[in-house]
Formats: structure tokens, sequence, C-alpha cells
DNA sequence: TAATTTTAATCAGTTATACTGACTATATAT
DNA sequence: ATATATAGTCAGTATAACTGATTAAAATTA
């Protein structure tokens, strides 16, 4: 097929590199019985313990009503735990329980793995370049966000 | 807040990236009443003249169903058309029309103004390196799905 | 201190989107 | 001539996130 015009987008190129990565991240992480976006709660719960659901929400934006049914099925598969903020009574601690650190750590694992099979065909200072390239688009996104 | 281990992981600032990219696009797109997904197919339509929903659906990964959705919202635009393949009377020949064409060519100048504006931190250089990375990666990913 | 407003979490119901599977019409293969 | 495969359609389903109302607790204000 041609190169089209979708093909020489910057946006399409990320779209497709974006669902690669996570077609094949959901994928693995199917035994775990997570799927990305869980993933990454577990992720942020381990770096920022006893966050709130509504912390967690805020950073990864995630909708308030969306968090509860994430919480609620990470909780039923006992990845972690509801506790009462003694110092603010409406909210909960969410705490990351022995369990899910361990499949947060095979996911990381994954994670990894999956990335390295998708960018494979880049050299190690392509791969550097990306990353780096990545985390400027990022800085800009976020600076947006601040506004 | 500090940098997390989802923030250097590659698969995170693709998405991040993507989302930025893709709701920055469809907000300008808002006006010509087209989503993203919707402009690709009125772009290929363009490039590949007299597909039918099948090649469309196909090239573009638009499951079957979710096509006829799709074709019918464009022709009741009259953005597209649809005309019986009289070599094929299964098929459908679909055409983009004269406003289609007007429409996309907004749509790609809005897309081009997008991409500007996310990637407006990065040095000229630094585009092009991130364009060939992404080009190498949709190789990739399509040489897999070749198997 | 009492009354008011704001906040965290929850829940019922809605919306958006794409999908499954059955069906029609036509084409291809046996 | 019969059987099988294909393009497109449609009704119904699944999924996922969202809206708006509600509860309980905290913060603000009067």
């Amino acid at each position: 097929m041609l190169i089209l015009f979708l093909q020489k987008s910057y946006g399409f190129l990320l779209a497709k590199a974006k669902e690669e990565m996570e077609s094949r991240f959901i994928e693995k992480l199917l035994p775990l019985r997570l799927d990305a976006r869980q993933f990454g709660v577990l992720q942020f719960l381990e770096e920022y313990p006893n966050s709130s659901q509504k912390q967690v929400g805020d950073a990864l934006q995630i909708d308030r009503t969306t968090m509860v049914s994430h919480i609620d099925f990470l909780e039923e598969l006992q990845y972690v735990k509801r506790i009462r903020n003694p110092k603010d009574r409406r909210s909960f601690v969410v705490t990351i329980t022995k369990r899910g650190q361990e499949k947060l750590k095979l996911g990381r694992s994954y994670l990894e793995d999956t990335e390295m099979d998708v960018l494979s065909s880049l050299t190690g200072k392509e791969q550097e370049e990306f990353k780096s390239i990545l985390l400027k688009v990022w800085a800009t996104i976020q600076k947006g966000e601040e506004e």
C-alpha cells in the first residue's frame, strides 16, 4: 500500500504506535486480569501510597465515578484496599496490597518487554532520542494543562 | 508532581502525546462536523477514489458495520456518495464529493496546525527525527500485520 | 456556635461507540 | 446446478465512561 497523507502525519503515526503498544500490553496483562488503565492506577498507588480516589483520578485523568469502578474492581481482586482516612472521613486511603505489588511488578516487566518489541527496529540511540522527544512533548502538554 | 515510572515509559508518553494531538484535532474539526476517524475515511477516499466500504475498512481497520454508520453519516452531510459498483453489485463505489474535498482540505490544514502546536517545543531537527522514528515503528507494525 | 457551602465518594440512569450474529443480494467455486 | 463466500445492512448487545442526584463529612461564614 502506497504512502498516504495519513501515513505522513504525526497524529496518525502516533495513534498507530500507541494502539500497537497498548494492544500488545493489554494482551500480556490479560492473565493478571488488569487493563492498561488499572495497571496505571496500581503503579500510581505504589509511588504515591495512601492516595485518595480523587488524587489518583486527578493525576491520571480518570473521572470520579470511573475511579469508583476501578477501585471496586481492584479491591475485588485484592490488589488494593480501601481504608477510611481518619483525618478526613469523606475520603479513603487506597493502599496497594502485597498481592497487588506482585502483579504490578509483573506488569512492569510486561510493559518493558512490550516496549522493546515495538521499538525493536530502532537503534539504541534512536530509542534514546525518541524518549527525549516524547518527554519534551509531554512537558509542553503539562504546561498547557496548568493554565 | 515528581516523575513516575509511568512517565518514563514509552507507552504512557505515546498515549499522552496521541491523546493531546487527537483531542486538539477533534476540537478543530468540530465545525466540519467530522471526527478524526471520519476525516481519515475522507482522506483515504481522496487518495484511493472509488474504494468499496470493505477496502476502506480494511485499510483503516474499521469494522464493516461501523463503516456503514460512517458512510451513512458522511453521505448525509453530502461529503461522499454511494454508487453501486456495476462490476460487482454487492459492493458500492464510494466517492468523495466536491463538498467533501473542500472539508477535507480544511481538515488537513487543521491537522498540520495541530501537529505544529503540539510539537512546538521541538527543534526542526527533532521534528524530523521524530517523524523518521515513527515511520520506522510504523514499518515494524505493518510487517507484523502481514503475517 | 449554627447555618451554609464545598468536597469525596457512591449510585442509578444515560450516552456514545463499536461489536455480534442473522439476513439479503450477488458473485465465485465445485 | 448447487454450494460456498463476500459486501453490505440491521437489530440487538456489550462496554465504558459520563451526568446528575445523593450522602456524609469537612470547611467556611455569619
